[in-house]
Formats: structure tokens, sequence, C-alpha cells
DNA sequence: GCGTTAAGTTAACACTGTTAACCTATTCAG
DNA sequence: CTGAATAGGTTAACAGTGTTAACTTAACGC
């Protein structure tokens, strides 16, 4: 125990080994798993030396929280390199990305947007905005290049996110392909392939149209 | 102090009591201050009484839960009731008043759907679905109506419940209305004012359109 | 009147975040 | 080179949590 204190003497790189333990804790065994004791453990120290990085646990989850964002956002950016400026493309692969990284990153994800008390952090504070930015300049683009109608491009991006996001939420309060009750349309299938249906009503929107019979009975695009 | 307990002595009224105060405590100290002894000295009572009525803390917690659905429920149908069948503004009051709902009683809500692993509940373990049914009867209805395109109901009523909650669980977790960086389009405005805006999305979509020119830059419409 | 049982009590355990007091090795000033 | 200061760790302890065990006490059926 003594060898690892003798070795890290001399910077704080202990603080990083920290961070990295407190993120495996906290993908393993969740928020509730994630007691400072359990993250001291892991690293081989006691408790209370985390507060020599660490003002509390609070402060500690912030940081978890952070990088957890800056891979977010890495993520949405690779994302949307693989589709052309301007095309909806971009801006349906960035909603995929969005849901994909969420559900392979659960615990992470619950923490990232945690709907705890205390916790209203406000999206400017976070790297690169969370993703905002990211989606916000798809939008713009795809305004600019004619793909999308033109409006306030914020608000648009506010109510592809809350799609989005509630997607996401509801996904995981509770297993949606689990709930025979949901219908045949939605039982099974995964929240990933439900974004994808949803498609069509972004685009074409619920109301019924003048130029369409009222047989038409689409199932969901590919694009 | 023995003074409840020779009142109750008769019948298990406690168990209603309890409820109550478990109700009073979250909505007041949120789930953080939500302790059995909180609840327990509230009612008056020790606070191992409360393990003869409720296995543990989560049961009674989905106690809690359980009752808030019923009044979120209640609370959805009235609003439905106030417009008529097959009506898209049937459709649109309901989401309304889901966003009021959950912004009027914010430590409720976050229980309801607490992204707490451990919690997936199934949705129809919940007393009326948890207005799921209420909100796919609305859209059948408008289907049928002719006043909306014709679809798989269940993913239309999935498109517009995570749009709506997305939308809810954003603005707890980030006052929206605080956030600067989100463009002059959305900063100051208040959530039910942002989901009145959406309306026009869902209703047309986003995409371009060949029968109007890219001149047009609307604002939201009122229905 | 007597046991049984339901409904409450106190005491205690294991766990949590956090603070205080302490030790120790490194660093830096004189 | 010595000695003080300090950064970085330790253990002990406190208040709080959910929960269990053991105990009391009041009400009910026979």
């Amino acid at each position: 125990m003594t060898v690892k204190a003798t070795v890290t003497r001399r910077t704080s790189d202990l603080e990083a080994a920290i961070l990295a333990a407190a993120r495996d804790v906290l993908a393993q065994r969740g928020l509730d798993g994630l007691s400072m004791r359990a993250v001291a453990e892991r690293v081989g120290v006691s408790a209370t030396a985390l507060y020599h990085y660490f003002e509390n646990k609070d402060a500690l989850v912030e940081r978890v929280v952070q990088s957890g964002f800056l891979r977010f956002g890495e993520y949405l950016q690779e994302a949307a390199e693989r589709h052309p400026h301007g095309s909806l493309e971009r801006v349906r692969a960035l909603g995929e990305a969005y849901v994909h990284f969420a559900l392979e990153n659960q615990a992470y994800f619950r923490v990232l947007f945690s709907l705890r008390p205390g916790h209203p952090q406000k999206i400017g504070d976070l790297p690169d905005g969370g993703g905002y930015g990211l989606l916000r300049a798809a939008v713009v683009d795809s305004m600019a290049a004619g793909t999308m109608r033109r409006t306030d491009p914020d608000l648009v991006v506010m109510y592809l996110w809350s799609m989005t996001h509630g997607l996401v939420t509801i996904a995981m309060a509770c297993r949606i392909e689990e709930c025979p009750e949901l219908g045949p349309g939605i039982t099974g299938r995964q929240p990933l392939d439900l974004f994808k249906a949803f498609g069509t009503f972004v685009r074409d929107g619920l109301a019924q149209r003048s130029d369409e019979g009222a047989t038409a009975n689409t199932g969901e695009g590919s694009a």
C-alpha cells in the first residue's frame, strides 16, 4: 500500500487515478454504489485521501460528469463527420449517436442528465456545450442548404433534442421493448429502431395533408 | 404521542398517514430528504413502525409513486376532456398538461420517472397506464377523424411522448430559460411556451416542402 | 383469565459523507 | 546542512442513513 504512495509522491496523478476509479465504480455499480470508500478502496488509498483532491463527493461526481460529456461530445462529432454538411442525414446521425451512446453508457448517462435537485447545471458550463453546438451547426447548415425549412434554429434544436432525449429517458425508466401494452408497433423494437422510425414524423409532420389520400399508411422510410 | 397511538389502534389508517407524510416530505425536501426517520417523525411515530406497513423504503416510495401517477392521470384526463374527440387540440392539450403538471410537481415527477437503476417499471403496472392510454386514444381518434395522418398509432404516441417528456426532463436538469447560450429564441421562454412552439414542427415537419418558397420564416401558430 | 397476535417501542448494526487530529516525507529558506 | 513549512497521506470519530432483532403493550378470540 505504501508502494503506490512513494511512487505517486512526485505529482498528483492520484487525482487522475481517483477519477478513473470513480468512472469504473459508476459504470459497474451505478450511482448508488459510487461511495467515497468504494472509490478509495479501488485506488488503494484511504477514503479521506480523496478530500485532498476534491472538496466533497459532489465535486468528484461533477468532474466525472465533465469528462463524460467530453467523451460524449467526441462521439457525437465523429458521427456527424461521417455525413456531408447541410444534409438531413447529418442531423439524423447526431440523434442516432445520441441514443446509441446513452444506451451503451447507461449508468454514465444517468448521471450526465441526472434529475437530482441541486444539479441544474447550465449548458454553457459543459465542454462542447454538451453537444448542443454540434447539433445547432448541423441544423443551421441544413437550413442554408435548403434541405430544412427555415425557422428559428434554436427552436428546432430544442425540439430535436427533446424528442431524442425523451426517448432515451423513457427507455431507461422502463424497458420499452418489454412492455406489451405499448402495442405491436413498439414491443420488441429497440429504442434506436424507434428513433429511426420517428424520422418520418420529424420530416413530414403528423397533420393530414391535403395532397395525400386517406389511404396512405406508410411504414418508416430508410433515410 | 400516545394520543395518536390509541386513536389509530382500531384500523390501519396509520398507513394512509405515512403515505401522506411521505408525499409531504418528498414535495418539501425532495427525494434526498425523504428518509424513513423524517417521515416517521412527521407522523409522530418511531421509524421502525413504518416497517409494519411497508417492507422497506423502496416499497414506500413505490406506493407514493403509484398515488402520484393516479393524480397525474386524473389531471391529464381533465385536460383532455376540455377538447372534442378527434381534434388535434385534444392531443396538444394532453401534452401541455403533461408539461404543466411535471413542472408544478417537480420533486414528485422526478420520482415518477426517476432514472434510478432498479426502477424500470413496466408501463402496464401503473394506474391508467401512466396516461399512455389516454394519449393513444386521442391519437387514434384523430386518425379516424382525418385530422392526423394514418400510421401506426403506437409509434406516434411514442414519438409525442418522447418529445414532451424530453422537454420536461431537460428543463428540470438545467433551467432552460437561464441558459443564454441557447440563443435568443430560447432564453427567457418557459418550457410550456417552447412546447407550444413545437406544435408547428409536429404538425408540418421540418423538411423543406416543394410547395413553399425559401422565404417563409414563420413563428409559431396559435392552435 | 389466557394465549395469540398485531402494533408499537428501543437498541443496535453496517453503511454513508465528512471533519479533526495526527504522522511523515518532501521541499525550501537561512 | 539544519530546521521549519507543507503537501499528502493516515486513523478515529461524528452524525446521519436503511434495516433488523428483541422487547413491550394493548386488543382480540376462546
